[in-house]
DNA sequence: GTGAACTGAATTGTATACAATAAGCGATCC
DNA sequence: GGATCGCTTATTGTATACAATTCAGTTCAC
Protein backbone atom coordinates (compact mmCIF):
# COMPACT_ATOMS: atom_id res chain seq x y z
CA UNK A 1 0.00 0.00 0.00
CA UNK A 2 2.89 2.43 0.89
CA UNK A 3 5.80 0.60 -0.78
CA UNK A 4 7.63 3.62 -2.43
CA UNK A 5 11.35 4.54 -0.87
CA UNK A 6 12.79 1.19 -1.39
CA UNK A 7 16.34 2.63 -1.32
CA UNK A 8 16.26 3.19 2.02
CA UNK A 9 15.82 0.48 4.84
CA UNK A 10 12.41 -0.74 6.07
CA UNK A 11 13.15 0.27 10.07
CA UNK A 12 10.76 0.92 12.47
CA UNK A 13 11.80 4.86 11.99
CA UNK A 14 9.88 4.45 8.35
CA UNK A 15 7.12 2.72 10.13
CA UNK A 16 6.63 5.59 12.09
CA UNK A 17 7.08 8.42 9.27
CA UNK A 18 4.90 6.16 7.05
CA UNK A 19 1.97 6.31 9.58
CA UNK A 20 2.35 10.15 10.06
CA UNK A 21 2.14 10.35 6.58
CA UNK A 22 -0.80 8.72 5.97
CA UNK A 23 -2.28 10.76 8.94
CA UNK A 24 -1.54 14.08 7.18
CA UNK A 25 -2.68 12.63 3.92
CA UNK A 26 -5.95 12.09 5.05
CA UNK A 27 -6.14 15.50 6.94
CA UNK A 28 -5.66 13.90 10.22
CA UNK A 29 -3.37 15.63 10.97
CA UNK A 30 -3.81 19.48 9.90
CA UNK A 31 -1.17 21.83 9.03
CA UNK A 32 0.83 23.61 11.78
CA UNK A 33 0.47 20.70 14.62
CA UNK A 34 3.42 20.49 17.00
CA UNK A 35 4.64 17.19 16.90
CA UNK A 36 6.37 16.32 20.02
CA UNK A 37 9.43 13.76 20.03
CA UNK A 38 8.27 12.36 22.86
CA UNK A 39 4.48 11.82 22.19
CA UNK A 40 5.19 10.36 19.32
CA UNK A 41 7.65 8.11 20.65
CA UNK A 42 4.98 6.80 23.10
CA UNK A 43 2.09 6.86 20.92
CA UNK A 44 4.13 4.54 18.42
CA UNK A 45 6.19 2.49 21.35
CA UNK A 46 9.12 3.29 20.62
CA UNK A 47 12.57 5.72 21.74
CA UNK A 48 13.04 8.97 20.35
CA UNK A 49 15.74 8.04 18.33
CA UNK A 50 13.36 6.32 15.75
CA UNK A 51 11.19 9.50 16.11
CA UNK A 52 13.72 12.16 15.19
CA UNK A 53 14.65 9.33 12.36
CA UNK A 54 11.17 9.72 10.85
CA UNK A 55 10.51 13.02 11.63
CA UNK A 56 13.90 14.04 9.27
CA UNK A 57 12.53 11.68 6.41
CA UNK A 58 9.26 14.16 6.59
CA UNK A 59 10.72 17.16 6.66
CA UNK A 60 13.06 16.01 3.71
CA UNK A 61 9.74 15.37 1.99
CA UNK A 62 8.65 18.90 2.96
CA UNK A 63 5.48 17.39 5.02
CA UNK A 64 6.98 18.62 8.25
CA UNK A 65 9.35 21.70 8.96
CA UNK A 66 11.79 21.11 11.30
CA UNK A 67 13.83 24.24 13.44
CA UNK A 68 16.56 24.02 15.38
CA UNK A 69 15.57 23.52 18.72
CA UNK A 70 11.85 24.10 17.84
CA UNK A 71 10.76 20.64 17.10
CA UNK A 72 8.70 19.94 13.96
CA UNK A 73 5.43 21.28 12.81
CA UNK A 74 3.36 19.91 10.33
CA UNK A 75 4.25 22.09 7.33
CA UNK A 76 2.01 25.06 6.13
CA UNK A 77 3.11 25.72 2.58
CA UNK A 78 2.49 29.40 1.59
CA UNK A 79 0.61 30.19 -1.03
CA UNK A 80 3.82 30.76 -3.31
CA UNK A 81 4.90 26.81 -2.07
CA UNK A 82 1.62 25.76 -3.39
CA UNK A 83 1.63 27.05 -6.53
CA UNK A 84 5.46 26.10 -7.79
CA UNK A 85 3.77 22.67 -6.46
CA UNK A 86 1.25 22.47 -9.39
CA UNK A 87 3.45 23.76 -11.60
CA UNK A 88 5.56 21.57 -11.17
CA UNK A 89 3.06 18.76 -11.42
CA UNK A 90 2.15 20.30 -14.59
CA UNK A 91 5.53 19.91 -15.86
CA UNK A 92 5.80 16.51 -14.98
CA UNK A 93 2.43 14.19 -14.94
CA UNK A 94 1.33 15.32 -18.47
CA UNK A 95 3.84 13.81 -20.05
CA UNK A 96 4.04 10.76 -17.60
CA UNK A 97 0.11 9.83 -18.47
CA UNK A 98 0.98 9.91 -21.83
CA UNK A 99 3.77 7.60 -21.46
CA UNK A 100 1.88 5.52 -19.10
CA UNK A 101 -1.18 5.13 -21.79
CA UNK A 102 1.57 3.89 -23.95
CA UNK A 103 2.38 0.96 -22.02
CA UNK A 104 -0.78 0.50 -19.83
CA UNK A 105 -2.18 -3.60 -19.36
CA UNK A 106 -5.49 -4.65 -18.73
CA UNK A 107 -4.16 -5.64 -15.24
CA UNK A 108 -3.35 -2.16 -14.82
CA UNK A 109 -7.05 -0.63 -15.97
CA UNK A 110 -8.49 -3.01 -13.27
CA UNK A 111 -6.58 -1.74 -10.71
CA UNK A 112 -7.46 1.69 -11.58
CA UNK A 113 -10.72 0.99 -11.76
CA UNK A 114 -10.81 -0.46 -8.46
CA UNK A 115 -8.97 2.59 -7.24
CA UNK A 116 -11.63 5.10 -8.70
CA UNK A 117 -14.74 2.61 -6.95
CA UNK A 118 -12.98 2.40 -3.67
CA UNK A 119 -12.59 6.37 -3.58
CA UNK A 120 -16.41 6.60 -4.66
CA UNK A 121 -17.40 4.52 -1.87
CA UNK A 122 -15.31 6.37 0.58
CA UNK A 123 -16.60 9.64 -0.21
CA UNK A 124 -19.87 8.15 -0.04
CA UNK A 125 -18.95 6.76 3.56
CA UNK A 126 -18.70 10.41 4.65
CA UNK A 127 -14.57 9.78 5.05
CA UNK A 128 -13.32 12.44 2.49
CA UNK A 129 -10.15 12.13 3.59
CA UNK A 130 -9.81 8.66 2.83
CA UNK A 131 -11.03 9.71 -0.83
CA UNK A 132 -8.61 12.28 -0.44
CA UNK A 133 -5.77 9.90 -0.25
CA UNK A 134 -7.12 7.49 -2.77
CA UNK A 135 -7.18 10.22 -5.08
CA UNK A 136 -3.53 10.78 -4.85
CA UNK A 137 -2.47 7.58 -5.24
CA UNK A 138 -4.78 7.42 -8.15
CA UNK A 139 -2.35 9.54 -9.98
CA UNK A 140 0.75 7.90 -8.00
CA UNK A 141 -0.48 4.62 -9.50
CA UNK A 142 -0.45 6.33 -13.20
CA UNK A 143 3.01 7.84 -12.76
CA UNK A 144 4.17 4.21 -11.77
CA UNK A 145 2.68 2.36 -14.91
CA UNK A 146 4.90 4.92 -16.88
CA UNK A 147 7.70 2.52 -14.97
CA UNK A 148 9.41 5.83 -14.39
CA UNK A 149 10.80 5.20 -10.64
CA UNK A 150 12.79 8.44 -10.10
CA UNK A 151 9.88 10.77 -11.91
CA UNK A 152 7.10 8.70 -9.65
CA UNK A 153 9.47 9.82 -6.82
CA UNK A 154 8.82 13.24 -7.35
CA UNK A 155 5.29 13.37 -8.01
CA UNK A 156 4.57 10.92 -4.80
CA UNK A 157 6.09 13.91 -2.95
CA UNK A 158 4.29 16.50 -4.89
CA UNK A 159 0.84 14.58 -4.42
CA UNK A 160 1.70 14.80 -0.34
CA UNK A 161 3.02 18.31 -0.38
CA UNK A 162 -0.65 18.65 -2.25
CA UNK A 163 -2.68 17.38 0.31
CA UNK A 164 -0.91 19.80 2.82
CA UNK A 165 -2.33 22.48 0.19
CA UNK A 166 -5.62 21.22 -0.40
CA UNK A 167 -6.30 20.99 3.65
CA UNK A 168 -4.89 24.83 3.84
CA UNK A 169 -6.85 26.30 0.80
CA UNK A 170 -9.34 24.33 -0.37
CA UNK A 171 -12.11 27.03 -1.88
CA UNK A 172 -15.05 25.07 -3.11
CA UNK A 173 -15.66 21.62 -1.20
CA UNK A 174 -19.01 20.85 -3.09
CA UNK A 175 -18.38 19.93 -7.51
CA UNK A 176 -14.96 18.92 -8.80
CA UNK A 177 -14.40 16.47 -5.70
CA UNK A 178 -17.16 14.66 -7.52
CA UNK A 179 -15.94 15.22 -11.23
CA UNK A 180 -14.83 12.38 -13.15
CA UNK A 181 -11.41 13.43 -14.21
CA UNK A 182 -10.13 10.22 -13.33
CA UNK A 183 -12.77 8.35 -14.83
CA UNK A 184 -11.87 9.94 -18.35
CA UNK A 185 -8.29 9.62 -17.53
CA UNK A 186 -8.38 5.67 -17.69
CA UNK A 187 -10.34 5.38 -20.01
CA UNK A 188 -7.62 7.32 -22.27
CA UNK A 189 -5.29 4.78 -20.42
CA UNK A 190 -7.81 2.08 -21.47
CA UNK A 191 -7.52 2.73 -25.15
CA UNK A 192 -3.52 3.85 -25.02
CA UNK A 193 -4.52 7.22 -26.21
CA UNK A 194 -1.22 8.96 -24.95
CA UNK A 195 -1.96 12.72 -26.54
CA UNK A 196 -5.66 12.02 -25.31
CA UNK A 197 -4.58 10.91 -21.67
CA UNK A 198 -1.78 14.04 -21.40
CA UNK A 199 -4.43 16.44 -22.28
CA UNK A 200 -6.95 14.81 -19.80
CA UNK A 201 -4.49 15.41 -17.00
CA UNK A 202 -2.95 18.69 -18.23
CA UNK A 203 -6.74 19.79 -17.77
CA UNK A 204 -7.19 17.77 -14.66
CA UNK A 205 -3.99 19.83 -12.91
CA UNK A 206 -5.69 23.28 -14.00
CA UNK A 207 -8.59 22.28 -12.57
CA UNK A 208 -6.97 21.68 -9.32
CA UNK A 209 -5.52 24.76 -9.16
CA UNK A 210 -8.69 26.88 -10.08
CA UNK A 211 -10.63 24.98 -7.13
CA UNK A 212 -8.51 26.51 -4.18
CA UNK A 213 -7.95 30.05 -2.79
CA UNK A 214 -4.45 31.05 -3.47
CA UNK A 215 -5.03 34.85 -3.25
CA UNK A 216 -2.95 36.87 -0.62
CA UNK A 217 -4.50 36.78 2.32
CA UNK A 218 -5.04 33.57 3.61
CA UNK A 219 -1.49 33.47 4.49
CA UNK A 220 -0.69 36.48 6.02
CA UNK A 221 -3.72 35.78 8.42
CA UNK A 222 -2.65 32.33 9.44
CA UNK A 223 1.22 34.08 9.89
CA UNK A 224 -0.65 36.55 11.57
CA UNK A 225 -2.15 34.06 13.97
CA UNK A 226 1.03 32.33 14.70
CA UNK A 227 2.77 35.79 15.05
CA UNK A 228 0.32 36.37 18.19
CA UNK A 229 1.55 33.13 20.37
CA UNK A 230 -1.43 30.69 18.95
CA UNK A 231 -0.39 27.63 17.20
CA UNK B 1 28.40 27.96 -1.58
CA UNK B 2 25.61 24.90 -0.62
CA UNK B 3 22.72 26.79 0.91
CA UNK B 4 20.04 24.21 -0.53
CA UNK B 5 17.15 22.69 2.00
CA UNK B 6 16.87 25.60 3.90
CA UNK B 7 13.07 23.96 5.07
CA UNK B 8 15.91 21.82 7.52
CA UNK B 9 17.46 22.58 10.52
CA UNK B 10 21.02 23.20 9.74
CA UNK B 11 22.69 21.78 12.24
CA UNK B 12 25.98 19.45 12.54
CA UNK B 13 24.14 17.01 10.67
CA UNK B 14 23.61 18.88 7.57
CA UNK B 15 27.73 19.90 7.33
CA UNK B 16 28.44 16.25 7.57
CA UNK B 17 25.81 15.45 4.59
CA UNK B 18 27.27 18.93 2.93
CA UNK B 19 30.89 17.71 2.94
CA UNK B 20 30.11 14.28 2.28
CA UNK B 21 27.75 15.68 -0.73
CA UNK B 22 30.77 17.72 -2.04
CA UNK B 23 33.45 14.75 -1.59
CA UNK B 24 30.78 12.49 -3.51
CA UNK B 25 30.33 15.30 -6.19
CA UNK B 26 33.95 15.78 -6.83
CA UNK B 27 34.79 12.21 -7.30
CA UNK B 28 36.84 11.61 -3.97
CA UNK B 29 33.97 9.57 -2.62
CA UNK B 30 33.35 6.97 -5.56
CA UNK B 31 30.72 4.69 -6.19
CA UNK B 32 30.06 1.88 -4.10
CA UNK B 33 32.51 3.04 -1.10
CA UNK B 34 31.33 1.77 1.97
CA UNK B 35 30.53 5.09 4.67
CA UNK B 36 31.14 3.45 8.35
CA UNK B 37 29.40 5.50 11.03
CA UNK B 38 32.77 5.51 13.45
CA UNK B 39 34.84 6.37 10.63
CA UNK B 40 32.81 9.03 9.34
CA UNK B 41 32.09 10.35 13.22
CA UNK B 42 35.49 10.58 14.23
CA UNK B 43 36.91 12.04 10.87
CA UNK B 44 34.50 15.37 11.57
CA UNK B 45 34.53 15.01 15.12
CA UNK B 46 30.83 14.13 16.04
CA UNK B 47 29.00 11.04 17.50
CA UNK B 48 27.53 8.61 15.42
CA UNK B 49 24.08 9.98 16.14
CA UNK B 50 24.20 13.12 13.94
CA UNK B 51 26.68 10.79 11.41
CA UNK B 52 23.90 8.79 11.12
CA UNK B 53 21.15 11.62 10.55
CA UNK B 54 23.30 13.03 7.68
CA UNK B 55 23.51 9.69 6.04
CA UNK B 56 20.26 9.44 5.89
CA UNK B 57 19.90 12.64 4.03
CA UNK B 58 22.09 11.47 1.46
CA UNK B 59 20.14 8.45 1.15
CA UNK B 60 16.96 10.39 0.89
CA UNK B 61 18.85 12.12 -2.30
CA UNK B 62 20.04 8.86 -3.68
CA UNK B 63 23.83 9.71 -3.20
CA UNK B 64 23.99 7.08 -0.54
CA UNK B 65 22.31 3.78 -0.30
CA UNK B 66 21.41 2.65 3.48
CA UNK B 67 20.78 -1.82 3.89
CA UNK B 68 19.39 -2.51 6.67
CA UNK B 69 21.82 -3.82 9.45
CA UNK B 70 24.50 -3.33 6.44
CA UNK B 71 25.72 0.25 6.43
CA UNK B 72 25.85 2.66 4.26
CA UNK B 73 27.14 3.05 0.40
CA UNK B 74 28.19 5.35 -1.93
CA UNK B 75 25.44 5.00 -4.55
CA UNK B 76 26.14 2.96 -7.32
CA UNK B 77 23.15 4.43 -10.12
CA UNK B 78 22.22 1.65 -12.23
CA UNK B 79 22.29 1.84 -16.20
CA UNK B 80 18.51 1.99 -15.84
CA UNK B 81 18.65 4.97 -13.09
CA UNK B 82 20.98 6.79 -14.97
CA UNK B 83 18.55 7.06 -17.84
CA UNK B 84 15.50 8.12 -15.92
CA UNK B 85 17.90 10.42 -14.31
CA UNK B 86 18.50 12.33 -17.37
CA UNK B 87 15.11 11.72 -19.21
CA UNK B 88 13.68 13.57 -15.64
CA UNK B 89 16.14 16.66 -16.23
CA UNK B 90 14.60 16.54 -20.09
CA UNK B 91 11.56 17.16 -18.95
CA UNK B 92 12.47 19.70 -15.90
CA UNK B 93 15.30 21.72 -17.25
CA UNK B 94 14.64 23.36 -21.10
CA UNK B 95 11.46 24.80 -19.68
CA UNK B 96 13.18 25.76 -16.45
CA UNK B 97 16.04 27.36 -18.92
CA UNK B 98 12.92 28.88 -20.71
CA UNK B 99 11.43 30.49 -17.54
CA UNK B 100 15.18 31.49 -16.56
CA UNK B 101 15.52 33.62 -19.25
CA UNK B 102 12.77 35.43 -19.25
CA UNK B 103 13.65 36.46 -15.62
CA UNK B 104 17.38 37.14 -16.04
CA UNK B 105 18.90 40.37 -14.95
CA UNK B 106 22.76 41.45 -15.17
CA UNK B 107 23.70 40.49 -12.04
CA UNK B 108 22.88 37.06 -13.04
CA UNK B 109 24.64 37.15 -16.29
CA UNK B 110 27.70 38.15 -14.24
CA UNK B 111 27.18 35.43 -11.39
CA UNK B 112 27.19 32.60 -14.42
CA UNK B 113 29.67 33.86 -16.14
CA UNK B 114 32.19 33.63 -13.12
CA UNK B 115 30.87 30.28 -12.91
CA UNK B 116 32.05 29.31 -16.24
CA UNK B 117 35.21 31.16 -15.51
CA UNK B 118 35.62 29.21 -12.58
CA UNK B 119 34.64 26.04 -14.35
CA UNK B 120 37.71 26.94 -17.00
CA UNK B 121 40.42 27.64 -14.90
CA UNK B 122 39.45 24.41 -12.43
CA UNK B 123 39.93 22.17 -15.54
CA UNK B 124 43.19 23.61 -17.17
CA UNK B 125 44.48 23.55 -13.63
CA UNK B 126 43.81 19.53 -13.31
CA UNK B 127 40.82 19.44 -10.93
CA UNK B 128 38.73 18.06 -12.87
CA UNK B 129 36.33 16.95 -9.84
CA UNK B 130 36.27 20.51 -9.22
CA UNK B 131 35.28 21.67 -12.91
CA UNK B 132 32.39 18.93 -12.64
CA UNK B 133 30.71 19.81 -9.63
CA UNK B 134 31.33 23.94 -11.09
CA UNK B 135 29.35 22.28 -14.19
CA UNK B 136 26.31 21.08 -12.00
CA UNK B 137 26.43 24.28 -10.12
CA UNK B 138 25.41 26.14 -13.45
CA UNK B 139 22.91 24.47 -14.11
CA UNK B 140 21.21 25.04 -10.37
CA UNK B 141 22.06 28.62 -10.50
CA UNK B 142 19.69 28.71 -13.51
CA UNK B 143 16.94 26.84 -11.71
CA UNK B 144 17.27 29.24 -8.99
CA UNK B 145 16.93 31.99 -11.80
CA UNK B 146 13.80 30.97 -12.57
CA UNK B 147 12.77 31.48 -8.96
CA UNK B 148 10.69 27.91 -8.62
CA UNK B 149 12.37 26.38 -5.07
CA UNK B 150 10.40 23.11 -5.74
CA UNK B 151 11.70 22.27 -9.35
CA UNK B 152 15.35 23.72 -8.26
CA UNK B 153 15.34 21.36 -5.60
CA UNK B 154 14.44 18.45 -8.26
CA UNK B 155 16.92 19.71 -9.95
CA UNK B 156 19.78 19.66 -7.77
CA UNK B 157 19.30 16.13 -6.28
CA UNK B 158 19.12 15.29 -10.36
CA UNK B 159 22.20 16.63 -10.74
CA UNK B 160 24.03 15.45 -7.89
CA UNK B 161 22.74 12.32 -9.13
CA UNK B 162 23.83 13.07 -12.28
CA UNK B 163 27.35 12.82 -10.61
CA UNK B 164 27.61 10.09 -9.51
CA UNK B 165 26.47 8.35 -12.83
CA UNK B 166 29.25 10.40 -14.90
CA UNK B 167 31.59 8.67 -12.32
CA UNK B 168 30.81 5.74 -13.31
CA UNK B 169 29.14 5.96 -17.10
CA UNK B 170 31.39 8.15 -18.22
CA UNK B 171 32.89 7.56 -21.63
CA UNK B 172 34.20 9.90 -23.51
CA UNK B 173 36.53 12.29 -20.95
CA UNK B 174 37.70 13.75 -23.79
CA UNK B 175 35.81 15.88 -25.84
CA UNK B 176 32.43 17.30 -24.45
CA UNK B 177 34.24 18.42 -21.20
CA UNK B 178 35.87 21.43 -22.98
CA UNK B 179 32.11 22.37 -24.85
CA UNK B 180 30.87 25.44 -24.81
CA UNK B 181 27.18 24.33 -24.31
CA UNK B 182 27.35 26.79 -21.20
CA UNK B 183 28.45 29.55 -22.96
CA UNK B 184 25.76 29.57 -25.79
CA UNK B 185 23.14 29.18 -22.96
CA UNK B 186 24.31 32.31 -21.16
CA UNK B 187 24.04 34.20 -24.09
CA UNK B 188 20.72 32.94 -24.96
CA UNK B 189 19.80 33.80 -20.81
CA UNK B 190 21.55 37.41 -21.29
CA UNK B 191 19.73 37.54 -24.96
CA UNK B 192 16.30 37.07 -22.88
CA UNK B 193 15.53 34.34 -25.58
CA UNK B 194 13.57 31.93 -23.74
CA UNK B 195 12.84 29.73 -26.84
CA UNK B 196 16.47 29.52 -27.40
CA UNK B 197 17.49 28.88 -23.87
CA UNK B 198 15.04 25.78 -24.10
CA UNK B 199 16.10 24.01 -27.41
CA UNK B 200 20.44 24.78 -26.04
CA UNK B 201 19.12 23.20 -22.89
CA UNK B 202 18.02 20.35 -24.61
CA UNK B 203 20.24 19.94 -27.01
CA UNK B 204 22.90 19.87 -23.94
CA UNK B 205 21.12 17.59 -22.02
CA UNK B 206 21.51 15.26 -24.89
CA UNK B 207 24.72 15.55 -25.74
CA UNK B 208 25.39 14.60 -22.26
CA UNK B 209 23.70 11.30 -22.05
CA UNK B 210 25.18 10.55 -25.57
CA UNK B 211 28.47 11.28 -23.86
CA UNK B 212 27.74 8.13 -21.32
CA UNK B 213 28.36 4.67 -22.28
CA UNK B 214 24.96 2.74 -21.02
CA UNK B 215 24.78 -0.34 -22.77
CA UNK B 216 23.58 -3.37 -20.50
CA UNK B 217 27.13 -4.69 -19.67
CA UNK B 218 29.18 -2.79 -17.13
CA UNK B 219 26.51 -2.61 -14.55
CA UNK B 220 26.58 -6.55 -14.63
CA UNK B 221 29.84 -6.60 -14.40
CA UNK B 222 29.64 -4.24 -11.50
CA UNK B 223 27.13 -6.45 -10.00
CA UNK B 224 28.94 -9.52 -10.49
CA UNK B 225 32.28 -8.05 -8.78
CA UNK B 226 30.33 -7.62 -5.93
CA UNK B 227 28.75 -10.76 -5.66
CA UNK B 228 32.11 -12.15 -5.27
CA UNK B 229 32.76 -10.53 -2.14
CA UNK B 230 34.57 -7.72 -3.59
CA UNK B 231 33.34 -4.29 -2.89
C1' DG C 1 -1.60 48.39 33.92
C1' DT C 2 2.35 47.53 30.93
C1' DG C 3 6.59 45.68 30.03
C1' DA C 4 11.12 43.68 31.15
C1' DA C 5 13.71 40.31 33.68
C1' DC C 6 13.80 36.03 36.05
C1' DT C 7 12.76 31.18 37.24
C1' DG C 8 11.20 26.43 36.45
C1' DA C 9 9.38 23.13 33.34
C1' DA C 10 9.33 21.28 28.96
C1' DT C 11 11.67 20.12 24.76
C1' DT C 12 15.28 19.41 21.74
C1' DG C 13 20.51 18.27 20.47
C1' DT C 14 24.16 15.25 21.22
C1' DA C 15 26.74 11.63 23.18
C1' DT C 16 27.13 7.22 25.01
C1' DA C 17 25.74 2.39 26.40
C1' DC C 18 23.88 -1.79 25.35
C1' DA C 19 21.56 -5.23 22.31
C1' DA C 20 21.09 -7.29 17.75
C1' DT C 21 22.84 -8.38 13.50
C1' DA C 22 26.22 -9.27 10.03
C1' DA C 23 31.03 -10.13 8.54
C1' DG C 24 35.56 -12.40 9.00
C1' DC C 25 38.13 -16.44 10.08
C1' DG C 26 39.72 -20.73 11.64
C1' DA C 27 38.71 -25.54 12.76
C1' DT C 28 36.38 -29.51 11.41
C1' DC C 29 34.27 -32.88 8.51
C1' DC C 30 33.59 -35.15 4.14
C1' DG D 1 41.23 -29.96 -1.16
C1' DG D 2 36.85 -27.78 -0.56
C1' DA D 3 32.96 -26.66 1.88
C1' DT D 4 30.52 -25.99 6.26
C1' DC D 5 29.91 -24.98 11.01
C1' DG D 6 30.86 -22.20 14.94
C1' DC D 7 33.20 -18.52 17.25
C1' DT D 8 35.14 -13.85 17.48
C1' DT D 9 35.03 -9.25 16.03
C1' DA D 10 33.12 -5.35 13.85
C1' DT D 11 29.19 -2.65 12.83
C1' DT D 12 24.68 -1.18 13.08
C1' DG D 13 19.90 -0.40 15.62
C1' DT D 14 17.77 1.38 19.58
C1' DA D 15 17.30 3.27 24.05
C1' DT D 16 18.69 6.23 27.54
C1' DA D 17 21.29 10.04 29.91
C1' DC D 18 22.79 14.53 30.10
C1' DA D 19 23.55 19.33 28.30
C1' DA D 20 21.64 23.24 25.90
C1' DT D 21 17.88 25.83 24.52
C1' DT D 22 13.28 27.45 24.41
C1' DC D 23 8.84 28.42 26.41
C1' DA D 24 5.39 29.80 29.95
C1' DG D 25 4.26 31.89 33.99
C1' DT D 26 5.54 35.02 37.66
C1' DT D 27 7.57 38.78 39.83
C1' DC D 28 9.19 43.20 39.95
C1' DA D 29 9.96 47.89 38.52
C1' DC D 30 8.06 51.92 36.52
Amino acid sequence: MMDDARHAMDGSSDTVAGRLALAIHEHRLLPGTKLVEDEVAEIFGVSRTVVRAGLQRLAHDRLVTLQRNRGAHVAQPTIREAREVFEARALLEPRTARSAAERTTPADVARLQAHIDEEHTALHAGDPGRALRLSGLFHIEIARIADQDTICAFITQLVARSSLIIALYWARRNALCESHAHDALLRALADRDGARAEDLMKGHLLDLVSSLDLRALPSTSRSLREALGRE
